[in-house]
DNA sequence: CATGGGGTGTTACCCCCGGTAACATGCGGG
DNA sequence: CCCGCATGTTACCGGGGGTAACACCCCATG
């Protein structure tokens, strides 16, 4: 059996062993999954973060490039935008694992810098950061604000996404409205309650 | 010595090596740091989470203060919101090692669930919720739109924030106008480039 | 003065992790 | 026939979190 193929089989495997026991899954686990040991695993990816990468990128694909579409789709700005929304939802929510593993940081760096978004999550940041260059007129400060937008936008998404998954306080529907009222200043321009601060 | 200032000190060394090696210290280190072994270390605080929500609880306390007072600080909506994203970017400008021990999410559940936020910031972001449905008429969605942005806001400005604080693009005070104006609706508001969707 | 707790500390160990070295086995081509 | 190569194995390393069992010291009590 050639390399490639024999990759494809035990990626397989290990998307298998994260389904059922999460992204802290040991190599011993998916080694078994497989029906091999260790040092296979190691041949083929180097090491655990190979590994991941590896899985990640396969699962990563799909989901960056709905969103990209979603992020160009030709509508009314505030529907394309709930159009992003509902397509990042819609990814976590068809396949929860997955979405867990994509948004695991890696806990290679000791330091922890940087570590807030994952790297397939950096990826959507940067497409949303140019989506907004390319599509909105924000003056002279377009590329700090687009760049600051993109980070912001999707951490505010993963979390709030995050929370939704593990709560389920809604229909998808309405966490879509929610969070796009927010981006639409609802929260800026909604009227005082009585007695409270301006 | 009794058991509290004991307390103390052993939360003194921890603090000194995390400062030193990151959020990912082991046990041996920080035992050894405070001069003495592993087993005293688990007398006292169970296990390795209960010390670092030991030492989070500590620093928690200032930051989560901070920002409530800043929650509540009697301005204009626009400027309270700007004082809070201030106060918050300030504090892990000042500490950024405080800061990644904060912000580090507890890696002991294996599924990864409800992880994207940290404890120290799911107390930011219930602050958030009980500010906003304290302050704002949001009419009878406001239960969920409020837990919603509460987490929205907290991760969004945990992305921001961490990446400011990684690549310092721009001086604090430009970073909190520009997440204020993405609150603000800026982004919706803007004018399309010319050639671009709507 | 002896004695016996209780807290402080130690050493030495357990199991599991990621990662690797060294050895077995099957198989195609000179 | 025998070599070389890939595929697989077992057995190990260092280090992580966590714990059991033992040593010590101080102080109250008879």
């Amino acid at each position: 059996m050639s390399a490639e193929p024999r990759r494809e089989q035990l990626l397989n495997a290990a998307d298998r062993v994260i389904q059922r026991d999460g992204p802290g899954a040991s190599m011993n686990a998916i080694a078994a999954e497989a029906g091999i040991t260790k040092p296979i695993l190691y041949r083929h990816f180097g090491d655990r973060t190979g590994l991941i990468r590896a899985l990640t990128d396969r699962h990563t694909t799909g989901l960056l490039a709905a969103v990209r579409a979603a992020l160009n789709e030709p509508l009314e700005r505030r529907d394309r935008v709930e159009h992003v929304l509902d397509v990042y939802l819609a990814g976590i929510e068809s396949r929860p694992q997955v979405y867990r593993l994509l948004t695991h940081p890696e806990h290679g760096d000791p330091t922890g810098a940087g570590q807030a978004l994952a790297p397939a999550l950096r990826q959507i940041a940067e497409e949303i950061t140019r989506a907004v260059q390319a599509q909105v007129d924000l003056g002279p400060d377009a590329p700090l604000l687009a760049e600051t937008w993109g980070r912001a936008i999707t951490g505010m998404v993963l979390a709030a996404g995050d929370w939704w998954l593990d709560q389920r306080p809604c229909p998808r529907a309405r966490m879509v409205q929610a969070l796009a009222d927010l981006l639409w200043g609802r929260l800026a321009a909604a009227a005082p309650l009585p007695g409270a601060l301006g």
